[in-house]
Order: C-alpha cells, then structure tokens, then sequence
DNA sequence: AATGAATGAGAATTCATTCAT
DNA sequence: TATGAATGAATTCTCATTCAT
C-alpha cells in the first residue's frame, strides 16, 4: 500500500506543519515548544525530528507554505485574464485579501536564514512569485499592451515593494491601516505603469524648454 | 564633576551599544551573551542593566541607532538643495552609501517590538524619516515643483519601499546585488515623478479614445 | 539449508560486533548509536536487537572477543615449550604485540558489568586465561622445574599483572610508551621467577646474620 | 574578607564535590544528574558550571581526590621510617585499608579522560605517587639498603600494579576477595624485593652450571 | 527473521536577570 | 554607580528500544 503510506507521511507533515503555523501564531516562535507542536499535532517529540532537522527548520517550513499560498492567489488565471489597466488592482488587493486572512501568520512571511540550505529555499521561494511576474509582463509587452521595459527587474522590485507594504501592514501594524497600504499600494503601482507622474506640469514645461536649449 | 560624570555615563551607555553593535553582527542576537556585550564594553554585568531594561532593549537601541544615522544621511542640506530631477538618486545613492558601510549591521536595520512601549519607540523612529520625506514634499507643492498629491502617504510609502529595498539588498543578500537595487529603486521613484509610464503609447491612445467615446 | 542458515545467522552477529568494535574505537562507546552500527553492518535496527539484548551487551561482546583474541595468543603451543628461562619475554611479548595491533580497541579491553549475568560473563573470560596459566604452573612444578608455589593465586594475580601494564599502555597513553611498559613487565615477571630479588647483599647478609641470632 | 570569601569558596566547591562523590558511589555516574548534585550540595544548578565545565569534569575531581587522598596514606612518614623489610607490607595494607574505607568510590579510582588537559591532570597525580616512590627508592639504594636498580621504573609499575589490585578487589569484585588480593600483592612485591624467586633450585643450578659451561 | 518508523523519557547546559555588597 | 556570584527555569534534541508489518 505504497500510496496509503505516502499519504501518512505528508499526513503526519502536514499535521506538524499546522500544529505549528498555528502555535507560532498564538504564542510567537520562541515561546512555542517542540513539545506543544508535537502534542498538537499528535505524534511525539521524536517524531518531528522524522521529519525535520530542527525547529528553525520548521519555521523555514511554514514561511515557505505561506508563500506558496501567496504566489498561488496571484497567479490566479482570473486576474491575470483582466485588462491591463485593472490588474494591479485586482493582483494587490488579492494578495491583501490573501494576507489579512493569514494575518496571525505574517510575522513568518518572511523569516531570517540560518543556513546556506535554508537562504537557498527562502530565495527560490521568492523568485517563483517574481517569475511569474516576469513572465505575465513579458507577455503584455509582446502583445504591445506595454512599452518594452526591464520586466525582470520590475517583477523582482514590485514583488519586494508589495511584500514590504504587506509585512509592514500585517506583521508590523497588525493590519490597522490595511486600506492606507493597500491602496498606497495600488496607487503607486498604477502611477508606475500608467502615470501621470506626480511632477507638476509647469516643471516639465519648464525642463522641457530647457532641454530644448540646450539641444 | 556633574559634566564629567555624565560625559561618562553617556560613554559607557555607548560603549555598550557599540560593542552589542559589534557583537549582533558577527554573531547574531541570539548568540549574544550579556556577559560578552558586557567584557566587550568593558563594564560589569550588573552594569548593563543600570543602561538598559533587558536584552531585547538593547537590541532596539542598536535598531534605533541605525536608525537615526540613516535620517541624517538622507536629511543633508546639501541633498535637499538640488534640483528636484537629481533628488531621488541622490537620497537613494546616500542611503546605499550608507547601509553599504553599516552592512554587518543592517539585519537589525528593522527589529520585532516585543512590548508597546518598544512598538512606540520604533514607530517613532520611522515617522521621523517619512515626515521630513512629508515636510520636504509640502514645500516641493507649495513651489509648484510638484503637483498637488498626498505627501504624507507617499513619504511613508517610498520610505516603506527605500527600507525594503535597503533590507532585501543588505540583511538578506549581503550587498551581492547593491547595483542592482540602487538602480531599481532610483528608476522606480523616478518614473513614479516624472514619468514616462510603463504602459505603451498604443495603449495610451486606446484608452484615451474610449474614454473619449464613454463620455 | 540449515547450514548456509546458521552461517549467515554467523556472519551477521558477526557484521554487527565488527562494526561496533570498528565504532566503538573511533567514536567512543557513547557517541557510537545503534543507528550507526546497524548501518555499517548492513542491517536495520531492528535486526541488531535480535543479536543483542541492548546497547551494552554489544560492548560486553566486543570486549569478550578482545580478550578470547589475547588468551589465543598466549597460550601458544611455541610459546609453552620455549625453556622455563624464556617464556615470561615470550608470553608477555606476544600479548604486547596483539594488543598493539588491537591499539584502538585497548579501552574496550577491561569493560564495566551492569548485570550480575554481564559479571559472570566478564569474569569467565578472565578465568580462562588465569587457568591456563596455572595449568602451565602446575605442570612446571610437577616437572620439578619451578619451586612449588600458590600457581592459582599467581596465575591470576600475573594475569591482572600483565592486564594492568596494557590497559595503561594502550588504553591510557596511547602506546606512546609500549617498551617501557613491555620491558618493565618482563623484568618484573623474571625476577620474581628467577630472581635476584631487589635487596642488596649487605642487608640481606646483614638479615640473615640477624635471623641466626634470634633462632 | 578575603579569607572568608575564599573559605566559601573552597567550601561551595568541596560540597559540590563530596554530594557528587557520594551520589556517584550510590548511583553511578550515569544515573546522577547535575540537579541532584546541586541539590545534595546545597547550591543551585547554574553554580556547579561556575566551579566546574561540565559534568565529566565533576567526576575526574572526583577521581583526582580519591588518589590525594591515596597518596597521602601511603606517603606517611611512620610507614617510610619502618625497616625495609617491613615497607611493602605496611604501604599495601595502609592502601587496602584506605580503599576499604573508600570502597563505595572505589570505581572512581580510575577514570577515562575526555579530552587532553583531563589526561594531564589524571596523568600528573598518577605520577605524583610514583614520585614519592621512587624518591623512597633512591634514599634506600643510597644508604646501601637496595641494590641498585630501575627505581623510577619500578616505582611507576609497582604502582600500577597496586592501582590493578585495588581496583579489581574493589571496584570490580566489590571488595569479595581482599585478603586474597591485599596478600598477593604483598607476597609478589615482598618476593620482588627481597626474594627468593619462584624457580626450583634444582633448575636454578642446572643453569648455573649450563651457564658455567658455556663461558 | 527482518525491518525501520515511531516513541518519549530524559538531562545537560545556558544565560538573562537579580541583589547583596 | 558598579560589581559579578548566584540563581534556576526552561527546552532542544538524542537515541535506545519497541512492535506492527
């Protein structure tokens, strides 16, 4: 029964992995016990160290689901199908639906490495979202929807600018102000792709002129 | 000797700051022994808790150092003098400059409050960089070198995204990619006041005929 | 096939006590797991406990086989038939020499019993040597070649003789000095046997005039 | 108070020392733990690693005072002063009689050292009784009362050889058989020392004259 | 006989913090 | 202010052993 015992493992993972996105979430990382994982999760102290090599490893764990979960929500072929101009819209208020539901995880969407091992993972986890970005912006310039720009870039920098607004908003304010980040958010994005900037008209008249002269 | 006497409070306040500095970079917080920060600075154990509530304080305070240094970096007069165009590179650049140079230290650029009073102190701390951001929007504004928009969200928003980027580039990567986080972050805050858009010219006229046609 | 059976259940305990003897010896007893000795031997955990009762029991059994490997070799036909005069130099020499080339074992050569069965065990072995060695006494004696003497109470107490001079040699220094010890034996061993003894003439004239003179 | 603090000192180290001895011997090493220790000494668990490392080092003080105290019975000057023929007799008795008393400790006799500087100082002490031996020899050959011989040497196997005896009788035979042991030893040294050697006479002369025939 | 996943008791050690001096 | 010896709670991780398959 090859695949009933491959269900169990995951099973028993996924029971560890929940007892402890929850416990970190109640009680913070530190001031949670293997012991109160394990009694949580229902298997025995021994048996999380099966299936994990410490308790940092385990925190590393959930940060990464919690990720995965993020990146699936904006990759979601709904919003990706939706015209230009009401995707940033759509992909950030997602992603601050997505978080303020894991609100008592955002402490752990984002954790510090303590290895080489686990910077590697953390990292991956991170380009996958950014990736996808990369891919969707490709996409848009080459049906000429957007001037050719440096979507690797722009994919990696927006990716990190929503990512900060929602840690700050979430992990840092405990979503107080959700509304000023997200539409902080959505606002400054939407200047980005679609302007207009924030200089005065007069200036650019001005500088324009000047540029002018000095041609 | 009043003078002296708080010359030298204030020296063994900084002493141990500084050798905490020291110590949290190169071997992390956690494997931070009062008794070290305490030999490092010359100064009795018992001494640390005359400075300091607890060890998490300390730790805020190295935060707050860092903290504040930054401030005055992007606070120069000499900065805030140029033509509004050279402004952003110029803050951007500064505060790379310096994260570059504090680069140990910049994992504890942004600490977890572990009680109100610390959440105040460091909210304190930010407020501070995103109101002379605010101050110096408002007098850009009153000129009529920018357009009217909200200041007071847009400075805490592109300090929120300077952080970020700050973070990302030193606390997580090691300063591996600074050029490329420099630049990106320069670029960003540049299209976002002066433009042009991401969006395509094409577009641009699409949308501005159908608006047309709505209305 | 009872044999090829009983041959494999052979070579299996044998696979197990090689493999611990093998750890044992570079890691230590206590830092060597059952784990580790399963997998060098090529079997599961499980398996190591139908051999042994427990983890000790395995350190017994090494032990055992290290000294059944010494009694081998000095109870030698060649050796017991060289001339009285030379066989302390023999037997000693042939124990150093196995114990140099069972060095890294030495400190499993004399173990701690935990049971009263473990001490029954431990002590058989060491009997078996002193036996053999009064029986050679005993034949000596009967030969008329050695002065009748308490061969049982010498055996044994040569036999921890002989142990004591290599568990010092080989267990606590390393065999850093194995000639002193081997030579220091040797001589010991032969004046007991064949004298002189350590006192100086003059005292022993000096004792015997004495002696005559009270009788 | 220097002196008193000092006092308190030796005296919070002695107790830690006599509680862990005392356990050691009823218990085992193994099965004592630190808390017991502390708690039989009087002290908190953190105080015993202010006095010693760890908890191997508790056991090779242990170990280190038993030989003191050892060294110290057979150093006695009424032993040393009485006519040679007398010292080996009077030095292993005082040295069973010693152990007797100890005899619960008497596993402790004899540790394995965990890391070079345990070596040293299990080493040093060691030595430090074979020196006061061989100082002893040295007088006796220069007043013409021992023939010359290998006194460091002997000194060093002689004690190793009285270690063995104690040890087995003691520590691993529980003190069953000490008559057994305590003559053995003193009968093998007194034969060493004074003689006549275990050959037949008749042997003895057979040599003499094989040896005379062959100059 | 063989396996190896699961168990869970168990203890050494650390270190922030205190407080008598 | 300054000291640093003393405290003791608190927790990760190990690993011998078991037992269902």
């Amino acid at each position: 029964m090859p695949h009933a015992l491959r269900e169990e493992v995951l099973d028993k993972r996924q029971a560890i992995l929940q007892a402890a996105r929850e416990l970190f979430a109640n009680n913070g990382y530190d001031d949670t016990t293997i012991a109160e994982i394990a009694r949580a999760a229902g298997v025995a102290v021994g048996t999380v160290y099966l299936y994990f090599a410490n308790k940092h490893d385990i925190l590393v764990d959930v940060c990464l689901a919690l990720n995965a979960e993020l990146a699936q929500v904006i990759q979601s072929p709904e919003i990706l199908a939706l015209p230009v101009r009401e995707v940033p819209r759509a992909v950030i208020e997602a992603a601050f639906r997505n978080a303020r539901e894991n609100k008592r995880f955002m402490s752990y969407y984002q954790v510090e490495a303590q290895s080489d091992a686990e910077t590697q993972r953390l990292r991956a986890a991170k380009q996958q979202i950014a990736n996808a970005l990369d891919v969707y912006f490709k996409a848009l310039v080459a049906q000429g929807r957007l001037a050719p720009f440096a979507t690797a870039a722009y994919a990696e920098l927006l990716n990190d600018l929503v990512s900060a607004a929602l840690q700050q908003c979430f992990a840092f304010e405990r979503g107080e102000r959700e509304a000023f980040y997200r539409e902080g958010a959505i606002e400054l994005v939407e200047r980005l792709f679609f302007g207009p900037p924030l200089v005065s008209e007069q200036q650019d008249a001005d500088r324009a002129a000047s540029a002018a002269g000095e041609s």
